[in-house]
DNA sequence: TGAACAGTTGAAGAATTGTTCAATTGACGG
DNA sequence: CCGTCAATTGAACAATTCTTCAACTGTTCA
């Protein structure tokens, strides 16, 4: 049949079009990111219960404070947490009413896979 | 002062002893890491329209039917969608109820970062 | 001023990731 | 059985990611 590609090529679009824009999509992927790295979900968790300053962090963490801070930026950067300078120590808290609740469903999610 | 140290150690642990044990953030990050890639969320959000074959979603997204299967093994493992083989083909669909408030959550938060 | 401390930053290296290409499996029709 | 089509798989490669280390900024306090 001639038109038989056509009528697939016409099937794909339709479904592409109701599909995200690309930068929706992107920008989609680029928050899951954020939270797909351990060291990062910690962070927030740990955020989740007390606003904390970096030393404390590491120390929780039992990480590097350079490693911390790298990690901050990336959640800085994605807009998820914020850093207030109080004298020498940077106080870092959620910056972002829907972390616990994102976190909160995953983990709904990962409990429920686990039977 | 001589106990400092020993206080600070003693705070850590106590919120280290509160957040989710180790293999439940692993496998959190790992829910997340799956959503975290363009590709699949745009594999997902096709899935969610209708249940499709390898080849037209091949077509959808505009890649190669290899790219796509790779993409799909990885949904596979995370049992976020499953595969039917129907004759020559196999037929992918949805394979948890979570997929969709996960997807509709992160657009929700997507959307209204953008303002 | 300068020593000590908290945090950030950049470069480097190992590890992981996503796509491509080629080879392979498995089902169907002649 | 053979050729074809759909899909999976593995190796290879570039690109990205995360941690470490060293250097640096900026604040406090003596």
């Amino acid at each position: 049949m001639a038109g038989d590609e056509e009528k697939k090529a016409a099937a794909a679009r339709n479904i592409r079009d109701r599909l995200s824009a690309d930068d929706v999509i992107y920008s989609l992927a680029e928050l899951f990111k954020v939270f797909g790295d351990p060291t990062r979900a910690k962070i927030l968790q740990c955020l989740q219960i007390k606003d904390l300053y970096v030393g404390e962090l590491a120390d929780i963490l039992e990480m590097s404070v350079s490693a911390v801070s790298h990690q901050l930026r990336v959640l800085r950067t994605a807009k998820l947490v914020k850093g207030t300078k109080e004298g020498k120590e940077v106080t870092y808290s959620l910056d972002d009413d829907h972390v616990t609740k994102i976190l909160e469903f995953g983990l709904t999610h990962v409990n429920e896979q686990r039977n």
